[in-house]
DNA sequence: GTTGGGTTGTTCAGATTTGAAGGAGTGCTA
DNA sequence: TAGCACTCCTTCAAATCTGAACAACCCAAC
């Protein structure tokens, strides 16, 4: 087979491909499992809870959940319905909508908050010593950092 | 918000999450601009090129993958009608049926892999010191082993 | 042998996701 | 102030994915 890694290199990718899968696999399960939440509704009720007066552009949610605008649309139409989220036409530029926290929203989150996270220090973070994490960090806000802004500057 | 991670842990997973995301929609973007390839086409591909007698059984291809079994169902058929992959029944259990690759597949492969690879070490790997990958090696095998050993003993 | 509990893949219906196309609005430029 | 290129979000059809239900089979205990 062609190889333009080398071993170590392919080790690494490998590791790191499967098990985060297998992370993600596992802490939406665990999510569902204590709460009416999947981890997109989790990651858009954190979003909503951190931004001012609770809302944010469409756009802006999107590009920060990694989701196509249309993934997005029907993601906020879902839980609209569930009464998670309301839509609120964007004042200042008519073309745009916002998603708005509710406070369903907020108490759905705060509910299923201590599960989640839990979830995540048992199935993660426990297992992590001080270098590791720091080594985590700095790679992945580095990764995130160039890959938003090689998207940006296209 | 309830926390349950303090600040350094929150900002890892965060990172982790977010960046995680977005190197995979890159790498999938990527290849399909090179090739007639998806990332899970591609990964079922190196899984069967390494197998003895490039064969798997849908079990086990399912598991390495991270794939609910009727989703590989499904995407062993796509791949079979594009023809990269053909599936036999198993002559030591008729229950069981295996995925095996066709030369055609293993073309595929053997063409998209030098552009993805470049694509995986441009995006990851060329931002990676020493110490770093092996971190990352380290940290990911063991969470692969451990969420693949608490799946097998439930 | 044969019954019954487990395993292996598939199927089906419904939910989600994608990407192309479109409606509406913005704002620059002549 | 009209035209026009662009942005924002939605819509639609088609592709993909999930989970429950199922048919076929294995195997161990009777």
């Amino acid at each position: 087979m062609v190889e333009s890694l080398d071993n170590t290199q392919m080790a690494c990718w490998r590791a790191f491909i499967e098990s985060s899968q297998r992370l993600i696999t596992q802490l939406e399960e665990d999510l569902r499992a204590d709460s009416e939440l999947s981890l997109p509704d989790y990651h858009v009720l954190v979003l909503l809870s951190e931004a001012p007066r609770q809302r944010l552009r469409m756009g802006e949610l999107a590009s920060r959940l990694v989701f196509s605008p249309s993934r997005l649309t029907y993601h906020v139409s879902t839980m609209e319905r569930r009464g998670l989220v309301v839509r609120e036409s964007c004042p200042e530029d008519r073309r745009g909508s916002q998603a708005v926290l509710t406070a369903t929203g907020l108490l759905a989150l705060r509910e299923a908050a201590p599960h989640h996270l839990a979830s995540v220090r048992r199935h993660l973070m426990d297992d992590l010593d001080e270098a590791e994490m720091a080594c985590l960090t700095r790679v992945f806000t580095r990764l995130g950092d160039r890959l938003t802004a090689a998207r940006t500057s296209d």
